[in-house]
DNA sequence: ATTTTAGGTTGCAAAATGAAATTTAGGATG
DNA sequence: CATCCTAAATTTCATTTTGCAACCTAAAAT
């Protein structure tokens, strides 16, 4: 595991963006109200239907989700009554993180097998598996990955020669 | 987007993986001590510090997580009064929606260069962002992706515009 | 004008949360 | 041994968040 203790006591100051994207997201209900959205529902009764949610809840979320700028709420012009929730390009770039939740369910539940799945609309195969990529695109996993300081990081183009004793991976120990 | 519409309704039994991975990470804390551990902590006061949580909350966690499998208990041989928390291999792959969560707060919150970083231990570069891919390793975007029904999928080969090609390297960010 | 519909609010009980004190078990010290 | 210390939990109790049910309101529909 990396030598470096990441200081995530948020007390002094937080410099890390997952207490954030917790913050909007980090609710029960907030990934299964997007999923509901990224499969085309739009409407408080349709959330409401599809997720049996409570009605107070549901307000509540879909609220705080057009705060936060992952939904934008629209009045409908040719039927005032109704609003449309839409998800944003701030919301819709949620995707990665929620198939990589989903894929991590199938892959470790009891055996789902998530339908529907997500197709390339090019030649309609299954997307593949949600993975960390090196700078170049390489798939990496958690064995060849360190953490390191912003202060620390090497220009790129200079790689490393040698490996020391401070190149432990992540999840090493 | 999607042209079917998901039955997300887990009352007549789910088909979807992601509600199954909320159970395990849904709540608040969930994610933060993931986190911690990733960054190489190992004890509870460990935990209870870099996170400022309340004790009983923080022990409920850790055992929940131990419960879904995530991470390991062992309590220690030299000195049997400390435990010590370890991420499986089940809790270690869930380092891409880790990750994707942070890269999506750190793109869209307030300008956070979250900090340490997770670089290839090869090049010590900073990771790519988390992205889908296609079945080819394709990098795709949610304008590329449509949803489908396990039945109607193609079998591979009948694909239209294919690229057996591997691994597009796309410079990634 | 009344009814229906979409999208909410209330009110109240149940559950989750958190701070602080207490408990349990194992080690260290005199 | 008797005492103190420490790591990890658990208990207590006040505060918040959740969830169900019922109610409200503006805009269509009839």
């Amino acid at each position: 595991m990396g030598k470096l203790r990441e200081p995530l006591n948020m007390l002094y100051g937080d410099n890390c963006a997952l207490p954030l994207a917790l913050e909007a997201m980090g609710e029960r209900w907030s990934f299964m109200i997007l999923r509901a959205a990224f499969n085309g529902v739009h409407h408080f009764e349709e959330f409401q239907q599809e997720l049996s949610i409570a009605r107070n809840i549901l307000s509540n979320r879909l609220s705080k989700l057009v705060d936060h700028g992952i939904m934008a709420r629209e009045v409908m012009a040719e039927d005032r009554r109704k609003v449309r929730y839409e998800l944003t390009e701030k919301g819709l770039e949620l995707l990665p993180a929620m198939i990589a939740l989903r894929q991590w369910g199938e892959k470790w539940g009891a055996g789902v097998p998530s339908t529907p799945v997500l197709v390339d609309v090019l030649d309609e195969q299954p997307i593949g598996p949600v993975t960390i990529t090196a700078h170049d695109g390489r798939p990496i996993g958690y064995k060849e990955l360190v953490w390191k300081h912003r202060s620390e990081l090497q220009p790129l183009g200079q790689a490393r020669a040698r490996t020391d004793e401070r190149m432990a991976p992540v999840a090493a120990e």
